[in-house]
Parts: C-alpha cells; sequence; structure tokens
DNA sequence: ATCCTTCGAGATAACGTTATCGCGAGAATA
DNA sequence: TATTCTCGCGATAACGTTATCTCGAAGGAT
C-alpha cells in the first residue's frame, strides 16, 4: 500500500468519482448511481464500479453531497456542557441515530457569547435543525434564521424573543413533590435553596416553592434561598435556614449544583441529620449517605421529545410551535424521610 | 420580518452570494472578497455590499466555502461516551475552540461497529483530523484513510493494525503509585481488581500490579483480578481476596468502575475499614466516607496533548509518528490512608 | 507624451457531488 | 417491417463558494 500521490508538497489529492469513472471506464453518473446503490445500473457496471472504488480506495465527500442535495443528515446539539452528566444529550445522540441524523454537540459553556457563536455557526453550516439548551437571555438574532426555514427546539426552557418548539420539565409540579414529601414526613419548616432566579428554572422553582409554603399556612421569610450558587452563597443561606428561633428542619435544593454545594457545606454530620430533597437527579447518589432522595427529570424523555419536536418541524416547517411539559419523578432514598 | 419565499412547497430558498452581488450591484468576487475581509476592496462597495447582506440576511454558505478550499475547520473526537464526565473531552473542545477548529463528538458507546461507523462517516466528510479513544481490536480499514492524508491521534489506548500518533497515561507508574502508597501505610497483602486483560489499559494494569507484587517479595496468587466489571465478578473476586486464611487488608482497583462497583458491593461498613487506593478520579469522590484516594490521570493534559498532536500532523502529514506518556498523580484524601 | 507599474474590480473556472435531460438499443405491438 | 415504448447509461448543468486570470484606470518615471 503505497502512499498516494501528493500534489506539490500539500496534502495528498483522494480520487474522486472522475477517477473511478475512468478507472472503470463508465459515466460519471454510473459511478454516482452504484454509490447510491440504484437498481437501475446493470450487474456487469455494478461490478466494474464496485471493483475500480476498491482499486482506487475511493471514499465519496459528504460534504459535496450536501451541497448538491441542500440537506446534511446533521442536527446540532448546543448545550451547557458535553463531555459532563448530561442525560438529554445522551438521549438526544440515541435518538438522532437511529433516525439516521449525525449529532453535531457543542458546549455554550455558561456563556452567552459564546452560545451565539455556537448556533451562528451550526446556521451557517446549514445543519437540518438545531436544539439549544437556552442560557442567553434575548434570542432574537435568530429570527432571520427561523424565517430562512431553520428549525430550532428549545430544551429544558424556553427561548427569549423568538417563537420556537420547546420541551421541558414540570418545574412547578417537581417542586410541589419535594414539598409534599417532606411535609408528610412530619417537616413544617422547610427552607429552599435554588439558583438565581434570573435563570429561567430558576425563578420556576422559587416560585412554586413560595406558592407550596402560602398554599400550607407557613411563612416565607427566611426560607426561600434562590442565588448565585457559590459556597459563600450557599453558606450564607443555611446558615439563615438552619439557625434562629425557627430553625428549618428540612431543605429542598434547587438544582444539581445546589445539592453538591450543601453537601459539602454541611459535612457528613450534619448533613445526615437534616432532610433532603434536591431537584435533579446526581451522580452516585446511592452512595452517598444517607442516599439522596431526588426529584428527578425524565431526561431521557427530554432528549428524546427535543429531537422527535425538531424532527417534526423538519418534515413540516409550517406546523404550529408547541411546548411540551415532561412531568418529574420522586425517587426515595433515604435522604428525604428522615423525620424531623 | 416576513418569512422568505418558497420555491413550490419545499424549504424557503437562502439568499446566496448571487442574490447579494446582483442587490448591491457588484460582481459576485467582490461579495466575497467582502465576507473574507479582504483589505483589496474600496470602502464604498464593503458598504453596498454590507447593506445588501444586512437587507436579504445573507449568511454564507459553510458547506460549499469547506467544498471550495478543501478544508473543513472541524476535528472529530470518537470516544467513549460524551454526554458523561469525561475531561479528556473537555480538554479536547477547549484547546480545539483556541485553535479556531470546530469539534465534532460522537459516542462509540463500547460498540466496534458503531466506532467503525463513526470513524469511516468522519472520513467522508473529509474533517481535518480525528482524535479517536479506540476500542476495536482492528484498525487496520483505517490504513487506506492514513494514506490518504487523514490524520488521525489515538487517545487512552495505542490502535492496532495502524501506526499512528498516540498519547496515554502511564498506566504502570500508576499502579507501583498505588502500590507503594498502599504499602507505605502497613499493608502487605494488597490485592487487585480491575478491568478486563483484553482491554490495553486493564493489561497493562494487571501486569504492573503482579509486577509490583513480585518486586516486594509476594506471591500472586488470589490477589489480582482482572476481568470484565460486573458485580457478580467483582463480588466474586472481592471474596476470593479479602476471604481466606490471608485475607487482603488493602485494595487497588484498576479503573473507575470497578472502583464503583466495589463500593456498590462492599457497602458503607466494609468500605470504610478496606484500604482502598482507585485509578481515575471518581465523581464526588470528596463527598464519599471515607473520601476516596485515587491515582488520577491527567485528564486535561491527555486531551489538550490529543488535540496538539493532531495539529502538528496537520501541518506536517510526514511528521515521525509519537507516541506521549502523560504522568499521573495521587490524591490523598482517606480511603488509602487506613491502617492495616 | 509614452510606457510601465500598481491597484482594484469583474469574468470565469474550478471543488465533487446529484439531478435533469437525452439518446441508443432492444422489446413489444400493429 | 415499421413504430412506439421502455430501460439503462451518458452528457451536462447545477449547488454556493473561492481562486485564477484579465482588464481598465490611475499614477509615476523616463
Amino acid at each position: 500500500m503505497t502512499r498516494a500521490r501528493r500534489e506539490s508538497g500539500g496534502r495528498p489529492r483522494r480520487p474522486t468519482m472522475v477517477d473511478v469513472a475512468r478507472e472503470a471506464g463508465v459515466a460519471l453518473r454510473t459511478v454516482s448511481r452504484v454509490v447510491n446503490n440504484d437498481p437501475t445500473v446493470g450487474p456487469e457496471y455494478v461490478a466494474k464500479v464496485e471493483a475500480a472504488i476498491a482499486a482506487l480506495n475511493y471514499r465519496p465527500d459528504e460534504r459535496a453531497r450536501q451541497l448538491r442535495t441542500g440537506v446534511t443528515g446533521t442536527i446540532g446539539a448546543a448545550v451547557r456542557r458535553i463531555a459532563e452528566v448530561n442525560p438529554e444529550l445522551a438521549a438526544i445522540e440515541r435518538t438522532a441515530r437511529d433516525s439516521g441524523l449525525t449529532l453535531l454537540a457543542a458546549s455554550t459553556d455558561f456563556d452567552e457569547a459564546r452560545e451565539r457563536d455556537i448556533l451562528v455557526s451550526m446556521c451557517r453550516q446549514r445543519l437540518d435543525g438545531i436544539i439549544v439548551e437556552p442560557f442567553g437571555e434575548n434570542h432574537a438574532y435568530l429570527q432571520p434564521e427561523l424565517d430562512a426555514g431553520m428549525p430550532v427546539v428549545a430544551m429544558d426552557r424556553p427561548m427569549s424573543g423568538i417563537s420556537v418548539d420547546c420541551v421541558m420539565s414540570d418545574n412547578a409540579s417537581g417542586i410541589g413533590i419535594a414539598f409534599h414529601h417532606l411535609h408528610q414526613h412530619g417537616h413544617r419548616r422547610i427552607a429552599y435553596i435554588g439558583d438565581s432566579e434570573r435563570v429561567f428554572s430558576g425563578r420556576e422553582r422559587a416560585v412554586a416553592f413560595r406558592a407550596a409554603l402560602r398554599a400550607h399556612g407557613e411563612g416565607v421569610e427566611g426560607l426561600v434561598h434562590p442565588g448565585e450558587i457559590t459556597a459563600e452563597r450557599v453558606a450564607a443561606a443555611l446558615d439563615t435556614a438552619l439557625r434562629g428561633p425557627e430553625p428549618a428542619t428540612a431543605l429542598v435544593t434547587g438544582n444539581m449544583d445546589t445539592t453538591l454545594t450543601v453537601l459539602r457545606q454541611l459535612g457528613p454530620q450534619a448533613a445526615a441529620r437534616l432532610a433532603l430533597v434536591g431537584f435533579d437527579e446526581v451522580p452516585l447518589a446511592d452512595l452517598l449517605q444517607p442516599a439522596l432522595t431526588v426529584v428527578a427529570q425524565q431526561t431521557a424523555e427530554i432528549g428524546q421529545t427535543a429531537v422527535e419536536l425538531l424532527r417534526a418541524r423538519i418534515a413540516d416547517p409550517g406546523r404550529p410551535v408547541q411546548t411540551v411539559i415532561v412531568p418529574v419523578t420522586l425517587k426515595v432514598r433515604g435522604s428525604g424521610e428522615i423525620p424531623a
């Protein structure tokens, strides 16, 4: 096996369909037909072409095919972090693969400018569609792309400034379930620490928690702590909630980062005494002591639905915009059943 | 903002450079120059073209550019799992971005056929290069692609059947460090449970562990347990190692999955008594009790090096093939310091 | 005043594929 | 036997961009 000829010191030139056609002694179009399994090609031609393909190690250039046909067979996913535990993304990849679609995933990395870069880049690549876990505040800049027919689906949060399909969890019910679970185990002073209300899900969850408190005739003061997830802020919130005349005996954490930060702040002894229900599944939740009771999002369902919504929009760009709310489930493991 | 005109019920047609040129009253080539910031264009032409671009909401088609220029500005990463904790992949993405490269990541999912599909697909897309965390046994089918100039770098494991650049951890030293650490804490009967010796890293680590035992004048029998990572197999290995006349007082686990399986099998009480050093960092290792002492791979270094090796090969396809061994570090957290 | 250079813009040919059209040969029909 | 139809393959034009070449105008030197 010898290195392919190079032209003027650069990369070696790869054989193209023209080369295969010449080698096989047939027309270019016939090679294309064979490559695409067109049944109207005679067996002897198929044999000749396949022999030439093998002899030259020809591989079709996907870029040229995409340019010509107009479709890429690829969808984009702009999520906060690839390479972190992300069951939605895993489900997206699985569903996309099952649909014969390639997935191009990129991390927005909690950076609004980067999110924009990624989305614009995906539009320039003319992907067949984009799933985005939106982070930025305003996505109106995507309106021209929507007008031009780019299918976009939002995941976990809606997008502001544009109207697109969306799939997300039932945040309000999840908080209600967590609260109710602790209430049933005898807790009356239940606190909440979660993400900033500037973030959509943080807002929804904090609002739902306040509503749950009021619905049970409890006051709100000193119990609801949305904000940035930093060790300092969480420590301060814990301090407010757990000390004082009427200390909370139970805690709901609004997302995974908050849950882990709280556990680290509390330390093992305090964590073993405080009733805790976390929003979001936590890796290794079963290995902690006590094992962690959480409100788990149906992440696989969310990812799969995102792809299905996207495919539906690709198939029919004119269909009405749709929002799918996916229910959440309580995973009882121990930490949420500590009595008051 | 009105929907772009559609042609015969299909997707709306996007404006092209030709449309912009017509709108601006300039030549096609001039639009291309403006889009590519060619400084030789007069300011009044730039203004006209930019106005036309804004008026039509023109976005260049990356596919056509790639076809014409021959480079995609994209590298592929075929790893076992995206959407799981994968610091190497995170480092690859970061390094690629800093180099102005787009990353196309896909999960081989521990499936040899799928790995092949992904790699072949990446070759068909004419990506600028591929980083692969190899899984399959034989990659000779990639030889034609290498001959055609496709740059490939292996990560974590070498590839068999072809000769490509590779970056991986110093497995032997890591096992030696783990063994030595436990030995220093007074342990004499130290067992090993790890991945199958059919897997490259599993083989390297098991071999290194046997060597460590012999170097310290210990016998090997009943102490070294490579194999599939299943609950049953690990339970049996634990049983053999920890019972009997000379039970092991310390354990080295060969990778993250083994570590977690061992912890789940032992349960909290037994885990708190057994000295344990794991190979590979474990998420939430600091929250476990006792916190987990591990031999951590320098994953960021590995991912970054992979991109750098790839870029070097892209720049000079003829350079000699290189293997980079990255040292590992011991993270002392508690589980490995339990005395005999 | 003429020539040569430079500079900026336009015409046109690629890149590697697929889609449209056409055409010749053989089969089917009158 | 002449005519139509079908079938299978080939020539050629796109797809949307960049690269090469050309060319006219302006400016400086002789």
